[in-house]
DNA sequence: AAGCTATATCGGCATTTCCCGATATTTCCA
DNA sequence: TGGAAATATCGGGAAATGCCGATATAGCTT
């Protein structure tokens, strides 16, 4: 799912008017694409934005998320850093 | 635990002869510091022994443990080089 | 061989995590 | 305003994980 948001435009089709890369992906179109219940899906996503690693936007009645690849950054340091 | 073995000679007794950055730490003196049972912490560096994270030498009566630090830098690279 | 020490494996209980359906909330539109 | 669509939250069953004591295995030492 991660992975997936790493590149939006590959892994969705775009929705109207929405830039993909700009505002993220709804969760309806990624429940779709894993499989998983709608609100298996949406409690995941909500995780994910509480922990930092994902960022989401209301627009209307959709939730756009998208990577906070500043947060991955980070941990990808943390890694590389030695700390683990 | 995978933070003593970084650095074992800092966390870690020497036992006798050994010389603990090059064959690793046993089994009791990681059990000792971190105040587990004798049966998880040699199931639990048995499995991080087989997920390829440690490596394991067999001395004596002695298993030592040590860190496999290439598999860290692959895991360090695959968070920095964008696979995650 | 007998007994001791260090480690490994097994069976099982307690807790946590995964994932779902049902329901609530928000927002749009007729 | 009433209803439909998208998402969020709740309650709970199933599966996985954490950790333990008991037991098995391996390698001393006498």
């Amino acid at each position: 799912m991660l992975q997936w948001l790493k590149e939006p435009q590959v892994h969705f089709a775009l929705q109207e008017s929405a830039d993909l890369a700009a505002v993220g992906v709804c969760v309806g179109q990624i429940q779709q694409k894993c499989g998983l219940s709608q609100s298996t899906v949406s409690e995941y996503l909500t995780m994910l934005q509480k922990a930092g690693l994902l960022h989401a936007t209301r627009v209307g009645q959709w939730t756009y998320y998208k990577r906070n690849e500043e947060a991955f950054a980070a941990l990808s340091k943390a890694f590389g850093g030695g700390e683990i």
